[in-house]
DNA sequence: TATTGTTATACTCTATAACTATA
DNA sequence: TATAGTTATAGAGTATAACAATA
């Protein structure tokens, strides 16, 4: 009794597939709206608004840019710039490693933490009123628990790279 | 016994921190994923590949540039922009619409619609890879479900106007 | 030699405002 | 007047490559 075709690599059936769109256009849509609320409220992209949150979590109040950068931006000049922004805003401060003469160590300032404080409570009301509004509490366990494994996924899964039968520039000898 | 604390509108559970943060960094990532192959293989951004599959799906195979901005893009110079990009490449072709002299006809070309179809199965290999393969049948229909709900909240939800408390500039009599 | 970080540069994308033309 | 769309413009963000300095 055949009733489950095989899965063809080539496809994604329909429940995949409303999956997929369904994570892009909610993550897209929360994105935007988060990011206009820090905006309007603070003057923050949200880049800015995580770079202040992590630094808030961070044991010491302080991470070297490289810690940062695996986070959260995808370039290390990208996080050069905003770390920039930042400092100029008065929001951040940059200070060598003692340790490490290479390394930048950087810190939330007393006005960064008091606009991550001022902003919060807008960020927390787009998040509810957007994603947390509609669910209840069962949604929000299973919704973290599963894309909690899907983020571990994606942090173990090698990037691109390792794509077997890849030959670099091999063939003939060009 | 007190042991659920009241809900506090001011902050998020761990519970919902922890799916909103899931839910961003999983967006983020994946769609970072998809825009980097959709660019090594077909030269497209995830914008340009959407309007490319929004096109591919509609009933004529034409959309008016309003139809494709009010799925897609936030502003209409953005959508213009990007259709722009497109029709140079060669990808789409506009025509004026013949019921009404101001809307402006999109269609794919038989170029895009080549690329798009070229495009597909890479595209469909990321979003099997880092979304599909860590979750069994179960939890991607939960995913779709759960998150299908929070797209039509959204989607229903009013952008940010409506605040109540909030006189249109009508103290006074002005 | 590998790692940390910055700089220079160029490019993509986005949004706002002003504008044209049609309904 | 309202709607459909474009243009001009300006700004934010990102990445690549070259670079300097330290481990």
């Amino acid at each position: 009794m055949p009733d489950t075709p095989p899965p063809d690599p080539e496809r994604l059936d329909p429940e995949q597939l409303a999956a997929y769109f369904a994570l892009m256009e909610v993550g897209s849509l929360l994105q935007h709206a988060v990011d206009q609320q820090l905006r309007d409220e603070g003057g923050l992209s949200y880049t800015q608004f995580q770079i202040l949150a992590v630094l808030g979590q961070a044991p010491e109040g302080q991470l070297r840019m490289t810690d940062i950068a695996d986070r959260l931006v995808h370039s290390r000049s990208g996080l050069t710039y905003q770390v920039a922004q930042l400092a100029k805003a008065g929001l951040v401060a940059r200070a060598p490693s003692a340790d490490d003469e290479r390394s930048v160590n950087v810190t939330a300032t007393p006005q960064g933490k008091e606009l991550l404080g001022r902003v919060m409570p807008g960020h927390v009301a787009v998040v509810r009123r957007l994603l947390v509004t509609p669910l209840n509490r069962s949604d929000i366990t299973t919704l973290s628990d599963v894309l909690g494994r899907v983020r571990t996924h994606m942090r173990t899964t090698p990037p691109r790279s390792a794509t077997p039968g890849r030959k670099p520039t091999t063939l003939r000898n060009d």
